[in-house]
DNA sequence: TGCCAGGCAGACA
DNA sequence: TGTCTGCATGGC
């Protein structure tokens, strides 16, 4: 006999953990018996879906996964003031029910550093060797990343981005770069103090921004929303009318233009 | 087999 | 200030 951990989180009407995890905005939940794997913290949490609930298995902290999932926003009304728009009401349709996840702040930064010039499947694996060779699984902390050469991060084959992880972790631990402040700082501010680490540019900032520190108005610009910005919005989009949750339409054109395979 | 990927740094005009 | 090119690696 053996006792498992258990928990469910009741969410609005219309999310979809689906929608949310595969929208290209975290990249260890491992898709498996129709829910996700993801481990943290040394533990493994399995997370499944059944109508408005979330149930998770593996952890009972249910604090943290509500924080975790952006629980405190009233996504109902964001998407009523993002449905104005015509193209992302027609997003919200096809692949709705996204939330912005609200993810550790230095595992962000690494990911999207990670991220430059890459395809999802292999960021993903590149994670995953990063957790399983010096995290235990989990992902490892920026103190032991910085204690790393070049040559023993060469395992997870990262290829020109392993320069960029080490300076970040460096900076990271040595205070040189703040990136546990940035809430308390103006977008622009944030931003630059981001950008002070090599490899990250105004993409990766906002990335970071928008799903390590809940900047929402952050909008990251890559070569699929530049797509969809063409395809879409040929005369130019208006950010200010996403109410400060121009990040949150960001997500959802991203998803939208790589499910439908926009091309131009 | 070749193009491309949630870009960026560095060189150059 | 703006444009161009090389970068490591592997998914498709």
């Amino acid at each position: 006999m053996f006792w498992r951990i258990f928990m469910q989180i009741i969410f609005e009407k219309g999310f979809s953990l689906k929608s949310t995890i595969e929208s290209g905005q975290c990249f260890r939940f491992m898709e498996t018996d129709g829910g996700y794997n993801l481990k943290m913290g040394g533990r493994s949490v399995f997370v499944t879906q059944t109508g408005n609930t979330v149930n998770i298995t593996g952890s009972d902290d249910e604090a943290f996964f509500e924080n975790y999932f952006g629980l405190d926003l009233d996504y109902a009304k964001i998407n009523k003031i993002l449905s104005k728009d015509a193209v992302i009401a027609r997003a919200i349709k096809t692949v709705g029910g996204i939330h912005i996840l609200k993810q550790e702040i230095f595992e962000t930064l690494i990911s999207f550093i990670i991220s430059q010039n890459n395809n999802i499947p292999r960021i993903k694996k590149i994670i995953a060797a990063l957790c399983d060779n010096f995290g235990e699984g989990s992902f490892p902390d920026a103190a032991t990343l910085a204690r790393l050469s070049e040559t023993d991060l060469s395992v997870i084959k990262a290829g020109f981005r392993a320069k960029y992880i080490l300076d970040a972790a460096r900076k990271t631990e040595s205070g040189e770069v703040d990136i546990y402040n940035l809430k308390g700082m103006d977008y622009d501010a944030a931003a630059a103090e981001l950008k002070k680490i090599k490899g990250v540019g105004d993409k990766v900032a906002s990335c970071v921004l928008l799903f390590g520190a809940q900047f929402y108005d952050a909008f990251p610009i890559d070569v699929w929303i530049k797509k969809a910005l063409a395809h879409f919005y040929p005369q130019g989009i208006e950010l200010e009318k996403f109410g400060g949750y121009a990040g949150v339409a960001q997500q959802y054109l991203f998803h939208y233009a790589r499910t439908i395979g926009l091309v131009l």
